[in-house]
This record gives structure tokens, C-alpha cells and sequence, in this order.
DNA sequence: TTGTTGACCTCTT
DNA sequence: CAAGAGGCCAACA
């Protein structure tokens, strides 16, 4: 058998192949986590905003599963403070329990109604544009 | 191995 | 104005 790569990384994040022409070191999910990671209390962002941060906002699906992920990796994101386009907060079915995305949001001092984010444009948290500086 | 699904977004009809 | 389909990357069956 072909002598493989190096072996399995200790984390048990991406095992990955290899990389296409010498594209990013790191995964698509580690950008989203840092990115994630940044937000500032009593701010939202939505999926779109970090994946066009990227530079890739057609992705915002893969920032979700991103999110998904995070559950089953060490790094600490505050998911709950990333909500869809609308505002809604679509993954607050995946937390446990679902209703604790609403409750963080309100204790940092975020009106939700109705799973909607109140106000969410003056909220709203850009990270291209702040992590821009 | 391929095929489908997934916490989405944007464009087109 | 509303509804539908396409597209992206990654994990799971």
C-alpha cells in the first residue's frame, strides 16, 4: 500500500485530504469558528455575513454545518448569537435545551420575539468589517 | 465508492 | 409580490 500522509491529526478536527493547488491550510470550519468566535456580547451576525467574510458567501450552509459541528469539537462558539438573514433563530432547535439560544440572547440584552432577533440590523455584528481593521 | 442531507443565501420565473 | 430552484462544502449512510 502507498505510504499515506502523515497520521491522524489529535484533534478531531478535519482529517482533510489533500488540498487542491495549494488552497487554505486550515478547513473551512476552523475560519468559521475564529470568525464565530470574535463576536462580541450582546451582538448577532447571520451565516451569510461569516461566510462572505470568507470570501465565499454562496457557503452559508456549510457555516451552519460549521455550527453543527462545534458540539463534537473544543472550540467554544457562541452559537447563539448567529441567526439567519431574517433574523430568525433558525438553529435554536439544535441547542440544548432549544429554548437556551433565546435566553442567552436576552440576557446579553438582545429583544427576541417570536425566535426573531428585535432590532437585528443595529445589532447586526459584520466581520468583514470589523475584523477588517 | 457514490448519493443524500444539512442551523443558508441569492437569483430567476 | 410570492414561490421555486440552484449553489456551496462537509459529514453521514
Amino acid at each position: 500500500m502507498p505510504a499515506k500522509k502523515k497520521a491522524k491529526s489529535p484533534a478531531n478536527e478535519k482529517p482533510s485530504k489533500a488540498l487542491p493547488s495549494g488552497a487554505r491550510d486550515v478547513s473551512f470550519f476552523e475560519q468559521v469558528y475564529e470568525v464565530a468566535s470574535q463576536i462580541p456580547r450582546g451582538r448577532v451576525t447571520s451565516y451569510g455575513a461569516i461566510a462572505a467574510c470568507l470570501g465565499t458567501k454562496l457557503s452559508a450552509r456549510m457555516v451552519g454545518w460549521a455550527l453543527n459541528n462545534i458540539h463534537h469539537s473544543r472550540f467554544k462558539v457562541p452559537a447563539h448569537r448567529v441567526v439567519n438573514r431574517n433574523g430568525l433563530l433558525t438553529g435554536k432547535m439544535h441547542f440544548k435545551p432549544p429554548e437556551k439560544m433565546e435566553r442567552l440572547l436576552k440576557k446579553e440584552g438582545i429583544a427576541v420575539k417570536d425566535d426573531q432577533v428585535v432590532d437585528f440590523d443595529k445589532l447586526f455584528w459584520d466581520p468583514a468589517r470589523e475584523l477588517m481593521l
